[in-house]
DNA sequence: AAATTAGGTTCGCTAGACCGAACTTCTGCG
DNA sequence: CGCAGAAGTTCGGTCTAGCGAACCTAATTT
């Protein structure tokens, strides 16, 4: 059972009509270990190398070791985070310190 | 002499007042891996942990890496965003207030 | 149906990621 | 100063990322 990192890393893939051995190519690495890091059950590939992934599949590492599936945004957070964005430096900090506040996992 | 990514590390990491060994407790490692990444001439984590280290510096591994031209604001607040999307609907909503507050330029 | 080809799979080996533990350097603080 | 603790550094060892090279299997071609 291949993990989702595998997964995402396989469906891009082949959504790019790309072989193992044409992705390998792409990112330096043998089609072996490409078939390894879709297909085993621990896949742990450097940041090196998964940073050449993402180049090659137009993605970001961030995107592929996402932990959970990338929902749709919903509407209020979207604008909320657009608002945020328009923000000045000084104001966005004391809201990420409120964050953390509010948020009581890992302090 | 260290690597961009071990520098951009060492910075961040002393932004938030950590200690290698602080650090190394946040990422689950040694604190004597912590400066070899920081320090080392050459450093090549596994994603899993620059993952980890990304996580506990509130950044992306994209920044950290230094592969897009993703300033470390952007990236801190592409952070904020993702944690802010995995709170409780009550925290998120108390959030949204208090940027209503910090915003003064107001609808 | 044998041969060729292209893609995927397996495996043993080696370099290097990562660790524990000892060591050194810094920073108070009496 | 002198020493106690915290922070940083070094190093030998273990485990695994990542490779080369052979192998399998299905689809063509002759």
């Amino acid at each position: 059972m291949p993990t989702p990192l595998g997964n995402r890393i396989r469906e891009l893939r082949l959504k790019h009509g790309l072989t193992l051995e044409g992705l390998g190519a792409k990112i330096d690495s043998s089609k072996s270990y490409v078939w390894e890091i879709e297909n085993k059950d621990v896949a742990r590939p450097s940041a090196e190398k998964l940073s050449l992934i993402a180049a090659a599949l137009e993605t970001t590492t961030d995107y592929l070791l996402g932990t959970e599936a990338v929902t749709q945004l919903d509407a209020a957070d979207t604008a909320f985070f657009r608002r945020y964005r328009e923000m000045d430096p000084k104001a966005k900090e004391k809201l990420r310190e409120m964050l953390k506040i509010l948020d009581d996992k890992d302090p």
